[in-house]
DNA sequence: GGTTGGAAACTTTTT
DNA sequence: GTTTCCAACC
């Protein structure tokens, strides 16, 4: 073993046993900042070295972002054969796997994912169709109780037969199966059920599974404590034949209760898997003695929980900073002033700040001063890019084009750019295909047939002309070639150019975003194909977004903070009602729901490498409305020995200051949103930065991250960037954007 | 069939 | 304070 990966590196002695324990269940409990994702790329190593086939490790994060990270630290370690493990989140391994199997469960494989939008959609209509009263139960607790019930596995005869006499029950499980039929009906899936069909497929069919069971023999699933019981079933389905299953996690960490994550699953992991080995990591090396203790008694106040406390080899260092302001204006100017010192002082770097909150309200007030002092941020959460109106839009031509049987794809975009059809003709349309037991966009291809329905037809035909003749054209070439003709033929753009207004302008530019997407897509994926853009657009979290090489100033909710480290954290808005929130005090369960409160705030706290900052505001608009708050629990909890605590009094302004203040805060803010809007991806520079020269040439070795080595083709330089054209030693020749490929001269 | 203005609802967190 | 929805108009 003397050149093993063992003696390359530095494990601490758990980790190190952590990474030699391959066979069987193992069980890592990982405080924060124990430097979990070393141990699993090293496993992932070390179980290579050992011969075992690359090809038969699977390795689950959430985020694609976490996957993105492991795979690359993966290759950096394994080097050769690396490419081959298979890294992904939950959602995108299912989708892998449901493409090849679906039809086996009477699905065809190439099904739309529906986003929440389409949840929405979908569920009006069935609210509609069995006369619910949207006023009375709203779709978004129907919506909420079949997502429960699909993190459970429960199928709608299930609740139905646990329904009893219970009429809201038994209308809720009425609703559930009408809502599955719709989705059937539209090749659909929601995601949720991407993990409950791959269950279920696994257990329908057992050639399947074994064919799985054989792929996987190895398993990792990271950040454990947040599965919910369809994952913990998948894995454990997977995994039942070699049982090598490891999985890691921080019951401390456990923030995701509302979406159906199950603690239970790692409290009680040694029960369902006896022969266990588990594993404590509590040494930290991210953060200073003071943040570790301050995190250490917060979470101490929590009742159900593994005991165990993190410990460091790392000094004491600042004490954690707590200020409380006037309202939240002033908390918001003192962050980003702060900010501002210390990069004026040359101490850090934009980007090694960040600013927590609870609710992605709060991110406004900090947008506005951000945008005034002239400082770079990346907004994370709020409305996501693929949820724009005219992104999706577009979208759902590319929908339209893949699953014809997606009417909710179908019925968005028939008159859109308008053609004169009306509610009228797709009510006659939606009976005609009712009636004929045919798809909606069937019904459409059959409209002069269609009784009643007049002068529609003729505005139909149009339409569907123009659909077969895309999808005529997708059978050869790219999917950005496919969506250009789409903006083409529709005129999307042209429409958008003549309206000539701010708005317009900035849905151009997001529809510029978009196809520079799909070029990259195209570029870069493995084996392009409209199903396989569809799926990554569908699965992409905000989060997957944010660059650590950029350097702005990050703004996101704590949610979204667990996994990332900064050198300075802001917590803001500490203050009881908002965190923890007022739903959680007054629920039925205040207990629990406020120990669920305090590990997101313990999520937070660990985020901080060398300072940490919490923020309170005496009073704080909230929905129009001034609320006066007391300050978070939480901040009691931290020991005062490693706090320091300031009340900034309040400023001196005469109302006319105030008021003037106002409307230049308001100006601020809608100029922030019109940047966002223009650049969704980065609020500051530019977006794609063009070299302003390469250093490669034509006939040069160069090396992709994943294509591997090759020879340059040729160079075109472009409006916005440079395209290189390559032929690689095994994937072919590839046209590339040089900002996005990051070539490397060899 | 499309546009517009005013009222109602909304905010916990997200793959 | 902001977004979404729907009714009344064109």
């Amino acid at each position: 073993m003397n050149n093993s990966i063992l003696n390359q590196v530095s494990l601490n002695p758990e980790q190190q046993e952590a990474v030699l324990h391959t066979e069987g269940p193992l069980l890592i409990l990982a405080g924060a900042g124990s430097g979990k994702t070393r141990v699993l790329t090293h496993r992932a190593a070390y179980l290579i070295e050992q011969g075992v086939n690359p090809w038969n490790i699977l390795a689950i994060t959430f985020t694609n972002k976490a996957a993105g990270e492991m795979r690359e630290r993966v290759n950096q370690i394994v080097g050769m054969g690396s490419e081959s493990v298979w890294v992904s989140t939950f959602h995108s391994t299912c989708v892998r796997i449901l493409r090849r199997f679906i039809d086996r469960l009477g699905f065809d494989t190439s099904f739309s994912i529906y986003d929440t939008d389409d949840q929405k959609s979908v569920m009006k209509e069935v609210c509609k169709k069995l006369e619910i009263d949207t006023k009375v139960i709203k779709e978004r607790s129907l919506l909420a109780a079949i997502s429960h019930a699909k993190d459970e596995l429960i199928s709608p005869a299930e609740m139905e037969l646990d329904a009893g006499a219970d009429y809201y029950k038994q209308r809720t499980s009425a609703v559930y199966k009408e809502y599955q039929a719709q989705l059937r009906r539209n090749n659909a899936l929601d995601f949720d059920d991407l993990i409950m069909k791959t269950v279920e497929l696994f257990q329908n069919c057992p050639e399947v599974l074994d064919n799985y069971q054989e792929r996987f023999r190895y398993i990792m699933v990271d950040e454990y404590q947040d599965t919910n019981t369809a994952q913990f079933r998948l894995v454990s389905l997977l995994a039942s034949k070699y049982r090598n299953l490891c999985v890691v996690g921080d019951d401390d960490q456990s923030i995701y209760k509302f979406r159906g994550a199950n603690i239970g699953n790692i409290l009680n992991f040694e029960k369902v898997f006896p022969d266990t080995k588990v594993i404590k990591l509590e040494q930290n090396y991210r953060s200073t003695g003071n943040i570790l203790n301050a995190a250490n008694d917060v979470i101490h106040n929590n009742a159900g929980r593994r005991d165990k406390r993190l410990w460091t080899e790392n000094e004491d260092g600042a004490p954690v900073h707590f200020r409380q302001f006037q309202n939240g204006y002033e908390e918001a100017e003192y962050i980003i002033g702060n900010i501002r010192s210390h990069v004026e002082k040359g101490e850090a770097q934009y980007r090694d700040h960040a600013i927590l909150y609870r609710t992605n309200a709060q991110s406004r007030m900090f947008e506005e001063k951000l945008v005034h002092a002239n400082i770079p941020y990346k907004l994370i959460g709020g409305v996501n890019f693929y949820a724009r109106k005219e992104i999706k839009d577009l979208l759902a031509y590319l929908k339209t084009i893949e699953n014809g049987q997606d009417e909710l794809a179908v019925r968005r975009i028939i008159n859109v750019p308008k053609r004169g059809i009306g509610a009228t003709t797709l009510s006659r349309v939606g009976d005609y295909a009712a009636a004929e037991g045919i798809s909606f966009y069937d019904a459409l291809l059959n409209a002069e047939q269609i009784p009643g329905i007049g002068r529609g037809s003729a505005k139909v035909l149009p339409f569907t002309v123009l659909i077969q003749t895309l999808r005529a054209r997708q059978e050869h070439g790219s999917v950005s070639e496919l969506l250009e003709a789409v903006i083409e033929e529709t005129g999307y753009v042209k429409e958008l150019e003549l309206e000539d207004t701010e708005e317009a302008r900035a849905r151009i530019e997001n529809i510029d975003e978009l196809i520079s997407k799909v070029r990259d897509y195209d570029d870069n994926a493995e084996e392009p194909s409209l199903s396989g853009f569809l799926e990554e657009v569908a699965l992409v979290a905000d989060i997957d977004n944010l660059d650590e090489e950029s350097n702005h100033v990050v703004l996101m909710t704590l949610h979204s903070a667990k996994g990332l480290e900064f050198p300075y954290v802001y917590m803001a808005g500490m203050e009881e009602g908002l965190f923890p929130s007022y739903m959680s005090i007054m629920a039925d369960n205040p207990r629990e729901e406020i120990e669920e409160e305090r590990r997101l705030c313990y999520v937070g706290i660990t985020r901080a490498k060398k300072e940490l900052t919490l923020t309170a505001a005496k009073q704080r608009m909230i929905r129009g409305e001034i609320q006066y708050n007391k300050v978070s629990r939480f901040v009691r909890e931290i020991p005062e020995e490693c706090l320091d605590i300031k009340t900034e009094t309040p400023g001196q302004r005469s109302k006319e200051e105030w008021e003037s203040r106002r409307e230049k805060r308001r100006e601020a803010f809608l100029e922030a949103r019109r940047n966002l809007r223009a650049k969704p991806f980065e609020t500051s520079p530019v977006t794609v930065t063009k070299a302003d020269h390469l250093d490669y040439g034509v006939g040069d070795r160069v090396r992709h991250l994943r294509f591997g080595e090759g020879t340059v083709l040729e160079i075109t330089e472009g409006r916005k960037d440079y395209e290189v054209k390559v032929e690689f030693d095994t994937a072919g020749v590839k046209k590339l954007f040089a900002s996005f490929a990051k070539l490397k001269k060899c």
